[in-house]
DNA sequence: ATGTCC
């Protein structure tokens, strides 16, 4: 059912070179070529293969024209001897490489503040709860490969007994109105205003993406993502939504924007490196300066996709408060993957938060624990050596991969009978036992949030065990 | 993270 007329394997047996000009052969094809037959295709390849100088003005070939003409590097940018000073909270519990990469980070010549997160571990380019803020400039990778990354909170006006009492109707709910997988898509789906905005038409790279975004609205994929249902803990009696302390039923997502975010940031990363070539151990740390055109277009594309992330949540929310004919008393959300314009320092600076709540002063979020360790809704301090920032989680002690070779099904099994959760599909690589301590965590960020309730999981839908995350 | 392209 692929849209792609032809692969990079098969770019390559034409005699295309290993490189950047495969993805963007690919991007027009899929593009402009959409009805052409292979024999057609594969024609035109050749004839801008042969002589990529006639198409370098080409309205539809330039960019691959372009890319076959061999041209001069440029200069490798070197990192700056002097890194900025930033804070660490929870070292204790942080391994070595997330630490070595954001000092990799801070020795940008665009990095003005950073921090760790107290959930910190070694991701790609950026640590995974690592925070970088720059000046005029943003880094793909330093907001990651699933843009938009988000949490969502509903808490409803549903009898907390029910949970136990109906849990039929609750598993039936997550099972048809949730939808997990790469790749997975509605057949039939609502719409939302997101899909028609003109961004889609007005960047290229989103036209090809728009239909696929149709039919992801409002699914899940795969990995660490899921759907739960499960008990909020109201303890703040100064709530902004004036609950009353006590219990009650809630849905909690964890989901991106899917394969848009992901095309989105693989295409942008791939310009920035061509663009600003860095010293080896750094060079996923590239950026595109906001005053080109690269960069305002990722900004822009980098803003839809967090749109999309959020259409997608609110849909999920949407289908299964209806499904249990709920009405919703409370909501709270936030992204954990992206960059923003904030103020520090007294000035503007584009913070990249990789896997980092944002927590400015009063600012609301979500900070999970496992499946069956609480998630906490906490209020942001406002606290400048975070960069208004807190974890995004537990954050793993193990991976994937040491995960599903050192605890067993048994084990599993057991430790989501004593907590009481139901799991529907999900692995071992997500098990429990694979993330740190929640208070652990919570405890050593006590000066960058404060606690206004909790959210046990007691049914939770995943995407059956899968290849990696982050 | 993503139906795995560089």
């Amino acid at each position: 059912m692929s849209e792609l007329k032809m692969t990079g394997k098969q770019l390559r047996a034409l005699g295309y070179p290993q490189g950047p000009v495969i993805s963007t052969a690919i991007d027009v094809i899929a593009q402009h070529y959409a009805t052409a037959t292979a024999e057609e295709i594969e024609t035109v390849l050749a004839k801008v293969l042969a002589d990529p100088a006639a198409y370098t003005e080409d309205a539809v070939w330039a960019e691959v024209a372009t890319a076959l003409i061999p041209e001069e590097r440029p200069e490798i940018i070197p990192l700056r001897e002097q890194a900025v000073d930033y804070a660490i909270f929870g070292s204790d519990a942080i391994e070595e490489g997330a630490v070595r990469q954001l000092n990799n980070a801070v020795r940008l010549p665009v990095a003005v503040a950073g921090a760790l997160m107290p959930d910190a571990h070694q991701g790609y380019g950026l640590p995974i709860g690592g925070v970088l803020a720059t000046e005029n400039a943003v880094i793909p990778y330093g907001v990651g490969v699933d843009i938009g990354c988000r949490m969502c909170l509903s808490i409803l006006d549903l009898p907390v007994d029910s949970l136990t009492t109906k849990a039929g109707e609750y598993e039936k709910a997550l099972k048809n109105k949730t939808k997990f997988g790469a790749g997975a898509e509605w057949k039939r789906n609502d719409d939302d205003a997101v899909l028609e905005r003109n961004e889609f038409r007005e960047i290229q790279i989103l036209r090809s993406l728009q239909a696929k975004a149709a039919g992801q609205l409002g699914t899940s994929g795969s990995g660490n993502h899921f759907v739960e249902w499960g008990v909020v803990t109201i303890t703040d009696a100064g709530n902004e939504w004036g609950l009353a302390p006590g219990d009650y039923v809630a849905v909690l997502s964890h989901s991106g924007s899917r394969g848009l975010g992901a095309q989105v940031a693989g295409h942008y990363t791939r310009l920035a490196k061509e663009l600003c070539v860095l010293p080896k151990d750094a060079q996923h740390l590239a950026w595109l300066d906001l005053n080109t055109e690269a960069g305002q277009e990722y900004w822009l594309a980098m803003n839809l996709a967090g749109d999309y992330a959020s259409a997608c949540h609110h849909l999920i929310h949407k289908r299964l408060i209806a499904e249990m004919g709920a009405t919703m008393l409370a909501r709270v959300e936030n992204h954990h993957n992206f960059a923003w314009k904030e103020m520090h320092h007294g000035k503007e600076l584009i913070v990249h938060r990789k896997g980092a709540t944002p927590a400015g002063k009063g600012v609301l979020g979500i900070i999970p624990g496992s499946m069956t360790a609480p998630g906490f809704i906490v209020r942001g301090k406002g606290e400048t050596t975070s960069l208004h920032s807190a974890s995004h989680g537990a954050g793993r002690q193990m991976s994937r991969t040491k995960a599903i070779a050192s605890i067993t099904n048994e084990e599993m099994r057991k430790m989501l009978q004593d907590n009481g959760v139901t799991l529907i599909g999900g692995g071992l690589d997500e098990a429990p036992g694979a993330y740190k301590d929640i208070h652990t965590v919570m405890a050593a960020q006590a000066d960058l949030v404060e606690v206004v309730g909790q959210f046990q999981p007691k049914m939770v839908r995943m995407a059956d065990g899968g290849p990696a995350e982050d």
